[in-house]
RNA sequence: GGGCUCGUGGUCUAGAGGCAUGACAUCCGCUUGACUCGCGGAAGAUCACCAGUUCGAAUCUGGUCGGGCCCACCA
């Protein structure tokens, strides 16, 4: 068989991917009751642009474990999905098709989003099919669509009908670019310049109390001021009353330990609400509600003359004010941490408002208990899940005021009385429908908010399994499997944990693995800020989608690996090695029928080191630990299998007269058994090379359809034969000391020698004397000659 | 401040009680009937630091220093 001289990447890659594809080779066989199932719960990506190299990194990692259980036997369940319906999804359309989807109505938005999603949909996926993926992309959900918004609705339904679900009206941190609450969890710190300023406050004696605050336009928010119990200086204040500046509104001095005696004065004023301290006293000590602050960032009525300013203007206008009333002390520009919205950019506020929880810190016993039950790889992201549940204090806030998201569907009439959607026809949008089975003389205002994203994507199990038909989806869950990084452990994570336990009080999934991040070669984080970003599909184009996996597969579960480019090139060179030792391989094999003959020793040598590779490489995978695995490959593949068992098989596999009858045979059995499992083995971390090969040759002979659905080598005692194995190592022994001598004597490996010297024991010497004949040819010696000794040496003349 | 995690040749990495693994880079040599994207060889590491346990520590224990992630604080 006369093999093309170059493997082309590029074009095998388009080609196996369509193949797949086509052939359904990735597809669940809903069908096939004797195959045990293997569900995985991808991570839905969010459509916020482009693939980066972490998404190839994290989903090569759950891509060598669903190839691996696939060819181990499982019927494996992979879909696929897109998260499309967060902030992230709606600034890319504002951005690409220059609209503000908040000014225009709702019905409007909603088109322009799902039209844009129409098309940058495929050509986003496509950048997941490229790498390798081995999801069924026929099964493929949005967290838009239909029935993701059926399901969404339908589990917020079966939450309220367990009393879960509930809404209030209670201080909310707010964003007051996208005007919109948002969760602890979309905030990030970041540091700017601010002015610590030193207010006079009064007391009722008028003495003076000194308060530092950033933030004075605060002031006509102020509902009590605060001082450390233990603090000598203000303790006769205590317990009396305070009147704020400007405002001369009366309000309680307080003690709280909260309080700190070394910053600023030592005297806080709390208000409604400039942090999350101030929300913490204003429940505990129930002091009243004071807003000055609108929704969207502008002063309100009860700010006086500072109406419809921007908080900062207001800021700098209050300091005039003071200045002028002779009531700034001082002023201390100072740099501090600030939380801004991590999609806005901006500071955020904390306002009052309705919005809809479900209520779930009672139950973080039940959360620890689900969290001890799954199966954790790495184990130690487990304390991240429990520290996180351990440090809750807040009911999950569900409800966003977005336009594009999945409606809550709920409404209202004059009473506040609340009226839900009935199950059968979810799903609904409260604006456009009406609840099933209220009269329409009943006037009903609806819910105009979305359901948080992660509300959404917490239900991904069912976004995936809600497509295959009914008879199946009780085989499908709980799943075996969730893969996600570890960024989004305290989210995604949690937030499926806690809803699939609070509805069906089962875990979502038996085992979770946990990747890392990739870094820039330095080990910093990848940012666009920092220029360093790699974009996958550039690697892709330069090397190929199996050598960029190939890296992947180096990294360990839940580490973090620093991207070197030149790690690409060694998988490179890996696929091009894998295609000539194929190729030579193949060459040899053109002629071959299986039969059976008695095998060469060197060729049992090299089966029994296979088999153990075999074995090796199993135990690996079912651990998750698809680095050992591709590292054994390595090592197995470079050293016995190309630098020293095809060198030493050559002699026989083109003189084979020197030898015995069926040496050429045999020969060819152990290059036909090794390549095939080579490539079964390492098939999970490069699926379009080892498709290439095993289409070129195996596939007709194991007649199977394709590598991927093919069987994983099984482990056979049979072939572990110590004798062998001992000779094959002492004849390796001897090639790798007769090519240093000729390395340091600057011969070619091709130099005749005119003779070996084997000192060695007599048992040594029995069974290297029935491999004569392939040291000779190997080592290219006329003569060898043996001595026996008990250390073993070699003497060698040229 | 708390939790988790890491610190190994120039770079990246494996190893988790007993001569420190591999890749890339470096140096020297070889065109061996699959492969110069190759082959052979060499050099390069007091395994962050200190103390302890042990016959023996990169590996276990305690501490120090330094990264990373998460959480808390941020008037």
């Amino acid at each position: 068989m006369e093999l093309p001289q170059r493997y082309d990447a590029k074009e095998a890659e388009a080609k196996w991917q369509k193949f797949w594809e086509k052939n359904k080779i990735y597809a669940y066989n809903e069908k096939d009751k004797k195959k045990e199932t293997y569900s995985i719960d991808t991570p839905p990506p969010t459509v916020s642009g482009s693939m980066h190299i972490g998404h190839a990194f994290s989903y090569s990692q759950q891509d060598f474990v669903a190839r691996y259980k696939r060819m181990k036997g499982f019927n494996v369940f992979y879909p696929f999905g897109t998260d499309d319906n967060g902030l992230a999804t709606e600034k890319l359309v504002q951005k690409n098709r220059k609209v503000n989807l908040r000014k225009i109505p709702r019905t409007e938005a909603i088109k322009i989003c799902l039209e844009f999603l129409k098309e940058e949909r495929p050509k986003f996926v496509q950048d997941w099919k490229n790498i390798g993926m081995s999801c069924d992309f026929s099964v493929m959900y949005s967290t838009i669509d239909d029935m993701s918004r059926k399901i969404s609705q339908r589990t917020f339904l079966e939450m309220a009908k367990k009393g879960l679900a509930y809404r209030k009206e209670a201080p909310i941190i707010w964003d007051t670019m996208f005007q919109t609450a948002i969760a602890q969890a979309e905030l990030v710190d970041s540091e700017i310049d601010s002015i610590f300023n030193d207010i006079v406050f009064r007391t009722e004696g008028s003495d003076e109390l000194i308060i530092a605050t950033t933030r004075p336009e605060l002031i006509g928010a102020c509902v009590a001021v605060f001082v450390h119990p233990k603090d000598k200086r203000y303790r006769k204040h205590v317990g009396k009353t305070a009147i704020t500046p400007l405002y001369n509104a009366k309000v309680p001095v307080l003690a709280d330990e909260k309080v700190s005696m070394e910053k600023g004065t030592g005297i806080v004023m709390c208000c409604t609400f400039g942090d999350q301290t101030d929300i913490e006293w204003y429940k505990q000590y129930k002091l009243p509600l004071k807003m000055l602050i609108n929704p969207d960032g502008t002063m309100n009525d009860a700010a006086g003359r500072y109406k419809g300013m921007k908080a900062d203007e207001a800021r700098k206008a209050t300091i005039e004010d003071l200045k002028q009333a002779k009531l700034l002390k001082s002023q201390k520009a100072i740099k501090h941490v600030v939380q801004i919205g991590e999609r806005s950019g901006q500071p955020v506020e904390i306002i009052n408002s309705k919005q809809w929880y479900i209520s779930y810190l009672d139950k973080k016993d039940m959360f620890l208990k689900a969290s001890e039950k799954l199966g954790w790889y790495p184990k130690h992201m487990k304390h991240r899940l429990d520290n996180w549940i351990k440090g809750l204090n807040w009911d999950w806030s569900i409800s966003r005021q977005r336009h594009f998201g999945v409606p809550i569907p709920v409404w209202y009439d004059k009473t506040g009385k609340i009226y839900y959607a009935d199950e059968s026809q979810l799903p609904v949008d409260p604006v456009a429908d009406r609840p099933k089975g209220v009269p329409e003389k009943v006037d009903l205002i609806p819910e105009t908010d979305v359901f948080d994203t992660w509300f959404t994507s917490g239900s991904s199990p069912f976004l995936a399994i809600e497509l295959m038909p009914k008879e199946t989806q009780e085989e499908l869950f709980p799943m075996s499997l969730r893969p996600q990084a570890h960024d989004i452990i305290n989210f995604w994570l949690f937030y499926t944990m806690a809803k699939t336990q609070l509805i069906h009080r089962k875990n979502p999934w038996k085992d979770v693995i946990i990747s890392g991040w990739a870094l820039d070669p330095h080990g910093r984080k990848m940012s666009k800020s920092k220029g360093n970003v790699v974009v996958p599909q550039d690697m892709i184009q330069k090397y190929s989608a199996d050598a960029l996996r190939f890296w992947t597969a180096g990294s360990k579960l839940g580490d973090d690996m620093p991207f070197q480019e030149k790690d690409l090139v060694t998988g490179q060179k890996t696929i091009t090695k894998l295609w000539n030792a194929s190729k030579f391989v193949l060459m040899h094999l053109e002629d071959y029928r299986y039969e059976k003959v008695e095998l060469e020793i060197l060729d049992k040598w090299l089966l029994a080191k296979l088999q153990k590779l075999v074995k090796k490489c199993t135990e690996h995978f079912d651990a998750y630990e698809y680095s050992k695995a591709k590292q054994e490959f390595e090592l197995f593949f470079w050293q016995v299998f190309t630098d020293n068992y095809l060198e030493l098989a050559k002699d026989r596999l083109y003189n084979p007269g020197k030898y015995n009858k069926t040496a050429r045979k045999s020969a060819q059995f152990a290059l036909y058994e090794a390549l095939l499992n080579l490539l079964k083995l390492i098939a999970p971390v490069m699926p379009y090379i080892t498709e290439e090969i095993y289409q070129l040759y195996f596939a007709e002979k194991e007649k199977e359809k394709s590598i991927h659905i093919s069987h994983w080598p099984e482990y056979s005692e049979s072939y572990i034969d110590k004798n062998a194995e001992e000779t094959g190592d002492l004849v390796v022994g001897i090639l790798q000391t007769v090519r240093k001598f000729k390395s340091e004597k600057s011969l070619s490996l091709k130099a005749e020698l005119s003779s070996i010297i084997i000192s060695c024991s007599a048992s040594q010497r029995k069974k290297l004397e029935l491999v004569l004949q392939d040291i000779k040819a190997i080592t290219i010696a006329e003569d060898i000659e043996f001595r026996e000794s008990k250390e073993f040496s070699l003497e060698i003349k040229n």
